[in-house]
DNA sequence: GTCGCTGCAAAGTCTTTGCAGAGAG
DNA sequence: CTCTCTGCAAAGACTTTGCAGCGAC
């Protein structure tokens, strides 16, 4: 197997989630491929949420040599979706847009004017969801909460900035 | 103008909305159409949130004489879309929902298994989603969750479906 | 070696747009 | 009458798929 030598620095945890992308794709008789590997490591290092297209984008900057294929993309991130990996987001502008889904889980704050997405969680929320799926008799497997608005930046920027 | 007869029941509600609507297009020097009462009609008499497909149809089993195309559901539900009339979702799946925004506010719960998807209004969620948004200094505009899961229904329909 | 993976390009979806005729105001 | 709206079909944007060669194991 070729090896990537200009990735970026790796941390602990890095290494964890590539064992159990390895382990997973073991099990399941599938192939370990640089391709695979440069792409969860773009989505480990990148903070912002991508969609399919800047993933490719950003991959094609840091590794020209290996022209990965925008179907490439789209198939790793089904995979790692299926797997629960990653997470995808469809927010109201088209197209999803995915994060690495290992990391805790959290809500998202959008601001409508510069598109810039904040997380954060919030335990009592986190516990009457879970009360209301109780009620209803719903079998909750997952949720997610947007909050929209504008961010202080865009806020303070607003007199400059139309 | 040609009238449309066979509507549903109008109530007063409705009557407003619809006049909303024509207050909305006058405003703008737009034009009341007759697809675009259908369209309204439509979302207004369906319980569910539709996708513009769904609309679609539903409107052609309706009123086959009129021959409402596709084009004209994108172009009106973006009208109302824009004059925050109606709401799009996206959630995992591909393709937006709307449903009529005039309705009070209130979050999903959507059964992964079948679809369905249910409303629920929560108080303490909303305040506290507000106390949030404060306290990143956000400035709040919109807001909307999600709960998946499986629905009471399917669950018990899951021993003979699979 | 085998069999899954990849890039490419072609094919699908879903949505938007251009245009000439129809219809609201 | 004017100027917007509509249906149709063509064009776009985004994703998925088929295939032959490549590469992980």
């Amino acid at each position: 197997m070729r090896t990537v030598t200009d990735f970026t620095e790796r941390t602990v945890e890095y290494e964890k989630l590539l064992n159990d992308f390895k382990a997973l794709l073991k099990s399941t008789g599938q192939k370990f491929t640089i391709q695979r590997e440069v792409i969860l490591d773009e989505l480990y290092n990148s903070d912002e949420h991508l969609t399919p297209e800047e993933l490719y984008n950003r991959i094609q900057e840091k590794h020209p040599t290996l022209k990965t294929g925008i179907a490439t993309v789209y198939r790793t991130l089904s995979l790692l979706e299926d797997s629960d990996m990653v997470t995808s987001l469809s927010f109201g502008a088209q197209g999803k847009k995915y994060e690495l889904g290992a990391k805790e889980h959290h809500d998202h704050m959008i601001c409508t004017r510069c598109g810039e997405i904040t997380e954060f969680v919030d335990a009592q929320i986190e516990e009457r969801q879970h009360k209301i799926a109780d009620d209803l008799g719903f079998k909750m497997e997952d949720h997610s909460m947007q909050i929209y608005g504008i961010c202080k930046k865009c806020q303070e920027h607003a007199q400059t900035k139309q």
